[in-house]
Formats: structure tokens, C-alpha cells, sequence
DNA sequence: GGCGAAAATGTAAACGTTTACATGCCAGCC
DNA sequence: GGCTGGCATGTAAACGTTTACATTTTCGCC
């Protein structure tokens, strides 16, 4: 390995003065600049970044930490945060707390020195963790976690409107018997997406069955089945809000399944907007949220705070949605 | 920052000690390890892993660089090799080298001092890139490169032969008018598939026509407008093989748009099987590859090569491909 | 009780940078 | 000619670990 030391002897210089010459240029003659830069190109010398981390604690590295790193919601976040982070010579580390990997608390901590801020997507967290795993003063974005009172920046989705807007548009369309199929036990995104379905109903003036409610957990699997139960119920629900779109697709597949049609006999929507949406069929109708907007949002909040700390103050964000109407929903023009 | 030396006074013995007791354990009393360990936990100390890698030159990271990150395939690569990472203790350093970004070279450079080694997937990958940024004897292991001299494990799916099982399984049905919608000028998997194409038809006797095969570059806007290319050829094709299920639901979408039937009217084929080809409409009928599979095994050769560098020796692999027929092709019984 | 070996611990160098401080040199000024 | 000050460069400390080597302690054995 080829290191400052070995350039420096190469140009006649001190380790010092091929430092500076390789990146405070004003600080040394141009001309032993020069034979530093091109001792440098010769020997193909590229820094050792866990040195000169050491040295600066800098390290130009993000740490991602996501809950999974299943499906086009993650990898639509990454993308948005690499993107931003290449932009300003950062690089990402990336890390997933799927469970029966280490712990969340051990994941933070195997960080430390490796990152100089974070991006934390996680329905765990919570200000206890914070506390054990982060140095205080830390930079962190929170994206869609559930709300602490941790000096943290947030960004969330508007999960409540959004899930509102679709059901309102639902209840307009006619129908009186909406099912949710819901996310996660225990995720922020689930209860609140719920709670913008129950508002909507009740501003409607429907009563909340609490049989409509079937549980899932954000996978297709779960998507599939909790349409089946909605099925199998006596007096079944003429319209399906499955609380992501990946849920909606499962649901889609165990209509087809059952030989029902859709929108004619049931209507559906999603909630993402996956890209995946717009092709299944029928169309999905969904709430758009721009996911690689919202990691290249978070990644930029970060490097406001890491490049300018003096003028940084805690923020909580939401990121708007949008409802888009295709064909599942059987609305008319569609 | 909690540092080993706050550890090491805490507990009242020297840093060497401290250090020792933390993980070599066996060198060191059991009643001032408890102690070590006690201080350490009390003091919330993990350990800094600059300062652990410059010591140690081991980072337990590995550098995963992408062409880029948009679409099914790299998450599933992504997820693949993290998911096997994560399994030994490592982490992943995400970067992509999309267009406009820095150079591959740059980007490989930029690794160095950060990384233990490298899945690279890179179209533009070549010995001479290898010799200019990646130090000798550093391991990397090459997925789906084009083939080099480089002393490099590399890692490629079955594409001439998927590709040749997909145009030998429409030819059988009975068409005869095969066309192709070609990945990226210059990809290697590209061109391997575009050998397999033309190699199932010479097989089957038909004629390879010019105008059958349109140029495209993997993106879904492309396999839109190959379609409408080829439908306005005076003797359209009656079958289309999509190098990539991107541009395949491009096409479909094409299709569709253009009041066509698939498979009555015209038959498609895509390849990859990415997670959404299910999901479509109809079903499609792609060449499957297990991509997280790839994914993990490039992670496992490379922590072989790092953990055992003694008997490492450098191989070519081929992930073998399997034709997946669904509706899309118009194969009875789908 | 003394000896030697083994076990436990400490001291200090090393990893590859950056940078505060020290030094040397030269120009310009009185 | 000596002083001041600025510029270019060098010296060495620091960043937080690990670990080779040195030292001290413990312990068994004769």
C-alpha cells in the first residue's frame, strides 16, 4: 500500500508538505505542489479514509439503518438518500434491523466512528435507545418514527391525510362497507393510517365496523389472507383500504382468486405508490408519497446539520401525499 | 466520546488490559475482566472503529458498487449480499456509479482504507481499471462484468442460455416472428442475450430479420418505445422478447395502449423475474433469476477470500437460470 | 525458601493521516 | 546591517485502537 509517506519521499519533501500540497494547495510553493501531485499520480496514492478519519473525525460516511431492505419502499429511500449523499461526496453505509439480526441497540452502537450521522428508519425506537446507543449531540434524521421527545429532526409522511383522502374518496364513490386491511401491530405508519380511515368514515357518517378491520403486517402474505377473511364475513365489505400497496397487491391476487372482479364487485386502494402500482391489474389506485424524495429529504437535513452545526435547530417535517385514482377503485373515467 | 483509556481508568488497570479484556478474553484475570467489562457497560463505551480499523487494517465493511439503484434488481442484489453480511458481522458500503456521478475509477479509489473488499458490478469493468484503482491482491468479486483477464472472482448469470430457453419456448409454440428488444449498447449481459436470441433462432430455423431486433437500455421507457417501433413494421412480429422484465411491462403497456392483446394478438417474454412480473397483467413470462441469491453468494465468495485468504483461488461462476412460464407467452394451460 | 515457569499486567510502538507549532529563509524597511 | 514579517517547509503530537515485548506477580515444586 502505497501511503503520504511514500509520495512525500517520492516528491523530496516532508509528510507534512505533501499533505497540504494535496489539498490546502495555498499553503505550499506551486511548484512543489506540483511535484507532489504528480509523485501522487505516479504511485497511484489514494488516503486511507479510516486514517484520515482518525485524524479529522470526519468521516464522509452516512450510517442508513432501515427495518428491512425487502421491497421497493426501502430501496426507493436508499436511492433518494445515496443520490443526495453522492452529491456531496458522501458515501452510505447501510444497515438493516431485521429481526434475528443484532439488536437495534447493538447495530447503532457498531457504528460509532464509522458515520458522522445517521438516517434511523425504525417503528422501535424510542428515547430510552437514543439515549444508550447515540453520543449526545449526535446528528440523526428520524424517518417515520414513531414521535419521541428526543432532540432528533423528523420526517414523516402524512399518513393521516393520506389514509383520510382515501377513504373519503372511497365513501364518495358509494360504498358504505370499507375494510382495512392494516399494517404492522405496533408501527407508527399503521396506527395512523387507521386513524385517518376511522376520521373519514365517521366524517361520512359510516359506523366503523370493527369486523372491516383485519389485521396485517405490510407483506403481500398478509395482504392475500386478510382480503380471504374479508371475504369469508356474512355481510361483506364492497371496498378494501389495504394500508400499503404491497398488502393491496396480495388482496388483489386473493380477489382474482376468488373468481370476483375488480372494481365491479369490490373496489381497492393501496397506500405508496410503488412504482410496481401503476402496472398490476386493475391499476392500483393508491396514496402517492414520493419515497426517494423523502430519503433525499432526510439525507439533506443531515448534511445541513453536519456541515453547518452552529445555525442547525431540531424540525419535524411531514411530507405530503397525494391520492392517485386509477382503475381498482372503480371511480368513473378510470 | 467514551474512549478505551476512560474504560481503562474507570476500571483502574492500563488500556492494554482493558483492550484485552474486552475481547481476548482468555488473556486476562476473570475478576478485572468483570471489572473492565462492568466499566465499559456502565460508561456506554463502544469502540471507535477508525481507530480499530487503522490498527487492526480490518474494517469488517465491504464496499458494494452498483451501476446504479434504481429498480428490483438492485434491491435484491443489495439485499442478497447485506443479508449475508450482516450474518459474519460485516457492513456494507453502498455506492453506485451512475452517470454524471464521479468516475468508477474514482469511486473505487475512494474506498480505499474503508473496505476489506468489493462487489463490483460495473458494465465499464476492465484490467486496466483494475490495475489503476484496486490495489493488488485487493479481493473483489466481479458481478456480472464483462469477462476480463483480472485475476478477479467473478460471478455471472446464465444469460445466453435463459435467453436461448425463452426464444426456443416461443418458437415452440409456433411463432415465427420473433423479435427482440435489446438491453444497453455495450452491456455485457446485453450482448450474451442478444447471442442466446439469435442462437434459438438459427436453431429453430427462422430467419434472424434486422428489423426484429430494436435497440434499448433496460428502462421501461424503452421497452415502450421498442414495442411501438416494432408494431409499425409492415410484417409486425407476433412475439417479443424483452431483454429485461422492465422493458417487458413497458411493452405491455405499449401494447395495451395500443388495443392489443397479449398473448392473443402478440406474445411476450421478459427475463430477470423480478418480483412485480407475478403481478401484471397479464402474468409474465420471464427467465428467472434468484437475484437476492446472486447477491448472497457474491458476499460469500468474497468473505471466503477474506477469511481464509490462504486457499482462495479464483473462480468463474454461473448462476443457472430457469424459464418461468406464465400468461404473458400465451402457452396453453397459463 | 528459592527457583523457574506461567500467568497477569503494563509500556510503548505502530497504523496513516492532519495540523499546531517551530524553524528557516528571504524581502523590504528603517 | 539588523529587524520585522510573511511565506514555505519541517517536526512532532494527536486521533483511538491493538499488540509485541517487557515487567511484575503468582504459584508449584524441589
Amino acid at each position: 500500500m502505497v501511503t503520504i509517506r511514500d509520495v512525500a519521499r517520492a516528491a523530496g519533501v516532508s509528510i507534512a508538505t505533501a499533505s497540504r500540497a494535496l489539498h490546502k494547495s495555498h499553503l505550499v510553493a506551486e511548484d512543489t505542489r506540483e511535484t507532489v501531485r504528480a509523485a501522487a499520480d505516479r504511485l497511484l496514492y489514494s488516503p486511507h479514509r479510516g486514517a484520515r478519519s482518525l485524524s479529522t473525525s470526519r468521516t464522509h460516511t452516512i450510517g442508513v439503518l432501515l427495518p428491512d431492505l425487502y421491497g421497493e419502499f426501502f430501496s426507493e429511500v436508499i436511492r433518494g438518500i445515496d443520490q443526495t449523499a453522492q452529491g456531496v461526496g458522501y458515501h452510505c453505509l447501510l444497515s438493516s434491523a431485521r429481526h434475528g439480526g443484532p439488536t437495534l441497540e447493538a447495530a447503532l452502537r457498531s457504528m460509532r466512528g464509522w458515520v458522522d450521522g445517521l438516517v434511523l428508519m425504525s417503528p422501535e425506537f424510542n428515547g430510552d435507545l437514543s439515549k444508550r446507543a447515540l453520543p449526545s449531540g449526535f446528528p440523526v434524521v428520524l424517518l417515520n418514527c414513531p414521535p419521541s421527545d428526543t432532540p432528533h429532526d423528523s420526517l414523516t409522511v402524512a399518513n393521516y391525510e393520506g389514509a383520510h383522502a382515501m377513504v373519503r374518496h372511497l365513501a364518495g364513490l358509494g360504498h358504505t362497507r370499507i375494510a382495512i386491511i392494516q399494517g404492522a401491530a405496533g408501527n407508527f405508519d399503521a396506527a395512523e393510517r387507521l386513524r385517518g380511515y376511522r376520521a373519514a368514515l365517521e366524517e361520512a357518517g359510516l359506523p366503523a365496523a370493527p369486523e372491516l378491520a383485519v389485521r396485517g403486517d405490510f407483506s403481500e402474505a398478509t395482504g392475500d389472507a386478510g382480503a380471504r377473511a374479508l371475504l369469508r364475513l356474512p355481510d361483506r365489505p364492497t371496498a378494501i383500504f389495504a394500508a400499503n400497496d404491497g398488502m393491496a397487491i396480495g388482496a388483489l391476487h386473493a380477489l382474482r382468486d376468488s373468481g370476483l372482479r375488480v372494481p365491479e364487485d369490490i373496489a381497492i386502494g393501496g397506500f405508496d405508490d410503488i412504482p410496481m402500482a401503476r402496472y398490476v391489474e386493475p391499476a392500483l389506485t393508491s396514496v402517492h408519497v414520493d419515497i426517494s424524495a423523502l430519503g433525499a429529504r432526510a439525507a439533506a437535513r443531515l448534511f445541513s446539520a453536519l456541515e453547518r452545526p452552529e445555525d442547525w435547530n431540531i424540525s419535524r417535517e411531514t411530507l405530503p401525499t397525494t391520492l392517485v385514482v386509477r382503475r381498482s377503485c372503480g371511480a368513473r373515467g378510470n
